[in-house]
DNA sequence: CGCCCACTTGAACGTGTTCAAACGTCGTGG
DNA sequence: CCACGACGTTTGAACACGTTCAAGTGGGCG
């Protein structure tokens, strides 16, 4: 089901929803940093890299729930760090049914294609009151037009993006709706602990059953009998957006969950 | 249903399923002017760039149907050029159920991602007997890093393919087997019109009803009810690989199919 | 306090699956 | 030349996983 909020008409660049700062240097949790840990889960980063990124410059933004961010058809001028909160790429289909095609944590950059491919074809939207750090569009390209093997890393995110959805592919074609839901949670843990977002297997979830249904093609009343099974099972306890893997290594084979799509650097953990 | 061919053991490197030719030059239908015709159909190439394509050597290979050419897990040392035939990524899931990512036609680099994440997360097979064209990864490397509006080009490439599995990710999710069914239809025509792969809205595309079960997460048994409702309805006929989109406009509002998603440089003709 | 939204539950329904069998076609070998 | 096997397609019938519709509960926030 589609919300009234995602089919409002304000754009990202002009709406009220927004609160903007320009990030001055020192603050805390510098949206850089950030975005540093991101890349080097996935690959190493020179000295050289980390201070170029570093200097580049970006714009705080923060946006209620529900607000999109771009929208299918936008050209965006800027590209979008989340610094805090929860974002989703979704798509509407013919007859108002919503797609829901990634979800995006905090070091996530999840407009970074429209870098190469200038007009979004799908939208992006916060699940969340969220933060944004924007990067111009054109300082970006700069920086990956001096330091080459920054350009491989990022090409490299988008390609990890990219085995993400091969893999939700999978789920939605091939397994059954537990399994699914299974997948999806531990995916999203593996992902938050990959860049210091989890403590033990407890994550920060905001995720409601509609916003589950939508990634996974289910109905909101068949993801609520099955997160009851979840339970049931003794697998995950999940409330107020909290999310916590009682039983990992039951989850991950209820999931049928093999980190290698993920493509992280330092091997996961257990 | 997985098949016992997609499960052997040999490796697209040792395996006498194939005949490997070395290309010379002047040869019919050049491996690399495919390849360039692909990459002008989503970005714009210049002399310097298309000359350099050129000077990249190929080692031209046969592989037969159902033949895995690169598998989960491999690292592959060379990137492979489709020059004739049908492919596609698959991966097969606990209970041994086949999902199929992507279908894969002459002028695509099914498995350009490994220049980027050496290690494959999926398996690349032939559907029917193919003829690839292989470029060694140090060559391609080395092109690139000279060639950065090449590497962009090569990256919006990888962007594009992402995008066809986000579309896919809608269908299975929210589209009945019918829309999903006329959908893959539309795409591949489309794709193949954009490399001249198509006159009129006839194309070349030797599937099993299987392979389309497996690409849409259907079961055959509903695929064959399907084709047959998409034939009754005076949509398509397709018969022995041969497939004609009898009724073009009606079956793109069927398949509610918007071409944006293809990013093609020069909007389609229709 | 009252509204909105998320969650929960029940029951009927339907799209698509599974199982089973038969048919046609093509390539191979006797 | 025909028999045979392999594979893809077609059909029927029972079944199930998940949907849809509908109603009601519960919590957070203005």
């Amino acid at each position: 089901m589609v919300t009234k909020s995602l089919l409002r008409l304000n754009s990202a660049m002009d709406s009220h929803a927004e609160r903007r700062v320009h990030e001055g240097p020192g603050l805390p949790r510098a949206p850089i940093e950030l975005l540093i840990r991101k890349l080097e889960s996935i690959g190493t980063l020179s000295p050289t890299e980390r201070d170029a990124l570093r200097r580049l410059e970006t714009v705080r933004v923060q946006v209620s729930t529900h607000h999109d961010i771009v929208r299918e058809g936008d050209r965006p001028t800027t590209v979008s760090l989340l610094v805090h909160g929860l974002l989703c790429r979704y798509k509407i289909v013919a007859d108002g049914k919503r797609q829901i095609m990634s979800f995006h944590i905090p070091g996530d950059l999840p407009d970074l294609p429209s870098l190469v491919i200038p007009i979004m074809d799908h939208s992006l939207c916060s699940l969340v009151a969220s933060e944004l750090a924007l990067i111009p569009r054109a300082a970006l390209l700069d920086l990956l037009a001096e330091q080459p093997q920054l350009a491989h890393l990022f090409w490299r995110d988008t390609l990890v993006d990219a085995a993400i959805f091969r893999e939700w592919m999978v789920g939605i074609g091939r397994r059954s709706a537990f399994t699914r839901i299974a997948h999806l949670f531990c995916e999203m843990i593996a992902r938050m602990r990959a860049v210091g977002l989890s403590s033990e297997h407890t994550v920060e979830l905001p995720l409601t059953q509609t916003d589950i249904a939508d990634a996974l093609g289910l109905s909101t009343v068949h993801v609520n009998r099955t997160l009851q099974e979840l339970r049931g099972a003794g697998l995950i306890k999940y409330s107020r957006g909290m999310l916590v893997a009682i039983d990992w290594p039951g989850l991950r084979s209820a999931g049928d969950f093999e980190q290698n799509y993920l493509h992280e650097q330092s091997g996961g953990k257990d």
